[in-house]
DNA sequence: TTATAAATATGAATAGATTCATAATTGGAG
DNA sequence: CTCCAATTATGAATCTATTCATATTTATAA
């Protein structure tokens, strides 16, 4: 039975992902002071370090909130897939894509990016959980193709799901650094990856 | 003819890089100060920001010195290929590899592509140019096999050199987020993702 | 040589994340 | 209900990167 101080802290936590999650998507990571984040959530500053340990950890804790939901997004394209392997597997990276992408500006994700590094010491394991599922994830739709003939069965389905998974992430970085790139012209460009990862590099005949 | 000034202010510039770059590498990013970089370089602490508009800025200059050395490094990969096509590129990017990580412990590399990734928008066109030269260096060695008929011709070079190089980052990535992965076990993950690559997910027959 | 302006150097002042000693709150025992 | 120990909250103190007004140095002209 959950006590008061339990509900408390609960409610504590919430109300501080709440008010940093807001103050990040408006103005960014490093414009954001620890003290407006307390003042919003209505908590002493000393308190935002009882419930997270540095900034970065805010930070990091409110984005894996939306690595769930991106998760979740994803598996109707499992569900469903569009029949063409580069069509299904452009699908499903864009989802993930979306989930983050659509919301946060690509300089919030930048500071995501440079936190998600700079804290890899620290939280090691459970940052790379989420990415594990992701490719976990992908590899289920790699096999739905494998099962259908498309994708070649002697290929271990983990091995390609990282492979497409390092696509997703370097276009990521490159989406984030180009400050002029759109949402079309990722879609295209993953398209291109995808489809010369498909293929192949070795010559045909 | 440089003057007098020019000539301190090079020497300067040098001193300081010298003095942090032997202090990151001993101990990290974060735990060595602005004010012990200056003591050893034996200048005042605002004069450090004459030189480098930031502390990572100076790191970010200190490692881009080190990229120049791994293009010089890998040239003699392309000038003697080893024959194979997946030999001869796990070679190349393990001497990318290598130019960085038998220098600078994990921990230092994980601080370096924090700040990377924070300053890209500062810095952002600098910061890839390297990254360009690298790719333009990897679709040199993609050309000698697309010339001895390993790599079909249809493939354009600059994108299989780009899906090579993500290959290359992911790992690098993969790396330096797990402690205890050894050079010799990237070596093996490297020469695996770019068989997987040229042989392509596609089901043959 | 001397004077002047431009370029550099410098460290004290500022700003913001983090720590930590102290105060307030909570759950449970008597 | 009252008191005690454990838990939690708090903001003043600390530690550092960064800024900026001032002092110093350099190049050039008279």
């Amino acid at each position: 039975m959950p006590g008061l101080r339990e509900i408390k802290k609960g409610r504590r936590e919430r109300r501080i992902l709440d008010a940093a999650g807001a103050l990040f998507e408006e103005r960014g990571f490093t414009p954001v002071s620890m003290e407006e984040i307390a003042a919003r959530a209505e908590v002493g500053v000393g308190t935002l370090y009882n419930y997270f340990s540095s900034k970065k950890a805010l930070l990091l804790s409110i984005i894996s909130r939306d690595t769930g939901i991106a998760l979740e997004s994803a598996q109707r394209i499992i569900d469903s897939p569009p029949d063409g392997y580069v069509d299904a597997m452009t699908e499903m990276l864009y989802v993930y894509f979306e989930s983050f992408f659509s919301r946060y500006p690509k300089k919030l994700m930048r500071e995501i990016m440079a936190a998600f590094f700079s804290s890899m010491a620290e939280f090691g394991p459970e940052l790379m959980e989420q990415d594990m599922r992701m490719i976990s994830q992908i590899a289920l739709l790699v096999d739905v193709f494998q099962r259908n003939g498309l994708v070649g069965g002697d290929v271990p389905a983990q091995d390609a799901a990282f492979a497409v998974y390092s696509v997703l992430m370097v276009q990521s970085m490159v989406y984030i650094s180009l400050e002029t790139m759109t949402l079309g012209q990722l879609k295209e460009s993953l398209r291109r990856q995808l489809s010369l990862q498909y293929e192949g590099l070795r010559r045909r005949g």
